[in-house]
DNA sequence: TGCAAAATCACCCGAAAGTATGACCCGAAA
DNA sequence: TTTCGGGTCATACTTTCGGGTGATTTTGCA
């Protein structure tokens, strides 16, 4: 349907066209620097501490939070029936599917069914064995699923899913 | 000896070497450009890419956070069944990795953390990018990750962590 | 200080995953 | 009736993964 290299790709295209437009702006101030005088040094450090700290910017955008992960064991009586952990059960297991965001995203059911299977950690294969289809239809709904939820790997869909509560 | 100095400090002289040769190569490409006259876009641009690659560069290598692992040895009574209820207190109230788990199945911090990215969805030639090691080395990680927790695939190991709550 | 574990890197090869494109069927909507 | 979305299947191709094997370097610790 929709050329998928679009989708895919409008994150770069986003950046790119950002770093253009900066460009575009330095270039209109190395105009007025030559206007007035010919600091080029001065031109040059504004140039790589600007790009220094877009570098910085970019970085910690696209890096994980950072995880210091601190593990204390400490005295905890957990009962058989935790009376606390009930109501903290019930809304991590019982979460229904989002709605909306299914909606929103356009999920057939069928992709949906593809993509809960993926998420058990199943090849294609698998769940073209499963579902009675070829692989190359699962294919072509994983191919799908991808461009729907803007990722471009199965672990990554899985990842996508869970955060808007497609799955478990 | 002289070559273990070498081999002790390889970092310091790769990483100040190759600093001191990008202010030779701008150096150079400044000279240039009083010769071209005309080339200040190409000039401007190089230094634009560079500087926007030390950033990222810069951002990565050093804000990369340094795992933390405080065990606090204490007698701890939990029931070892029930993993929903345990999982839900987990993610409601505060962290921990499983360190039993962990320590039974012997998988190493580095592992640890390729896992961490494994489930994040990023490939391993993401991972290596973002550990800043090789793509081979990985490879090899994610190897020795499947072993240790008895899978074949990725997602089978995201799965898997994700049971015995190494992640998230 | 020496050793074992961990971490690093390499190469090969087959399998799986993913990309791109086109086609067909079917039912519902315009 | 045409159009459109969903589901199915296919071919051909590129990329990534995973398994196997071997090697060196780094590091934590007894």
């Amino acid at each position: 349907m929709i050329p998928r290299f679009f989708a895919r790709h409008k994150h770069i295209i986003l950046y790119g066209s950002g770093l253009a437009l900066l460009l575009f702006l330095l270039k209109w101030l190395e105009w007025r620097f030559i206007i007035l005088d010919r600091a080029i040094e001065i031109y040059s450090g504004a140039i790589a501490v600007v790009f220094t700290g877009l570098g910085i910017w970019l970085a910690l955008k696209l890096a994980r939070p950072k995880w210091k992960t601190v593990v204390v064991e400490k005295e905890v009586y957990v009962t058989r029936e935790p009376a606390i952990g009930t109501a903290a059960i019930d809304t991590a297991i019982d979460t229904p599917i989002d709605e909306r965001e299914l909606a929103r995203l356009g999920l057939s059911p069928r992709e949906l069914e593809v993509l809960q299977l993926m998420a058990e950690g199943l090849s294609n294969q698998e769940i073209a064995t499963r579902l009675f289809v070829s692989l190359n239809t699962i294919k072509t709904h994983t191919g799908n699923i991808f461009v729907k939820l803007d990722v471009r790997r199965r672990t990554q869909a899985v990842e996508q899913a869970r955060k808007l509560h497609f799955i478990r």
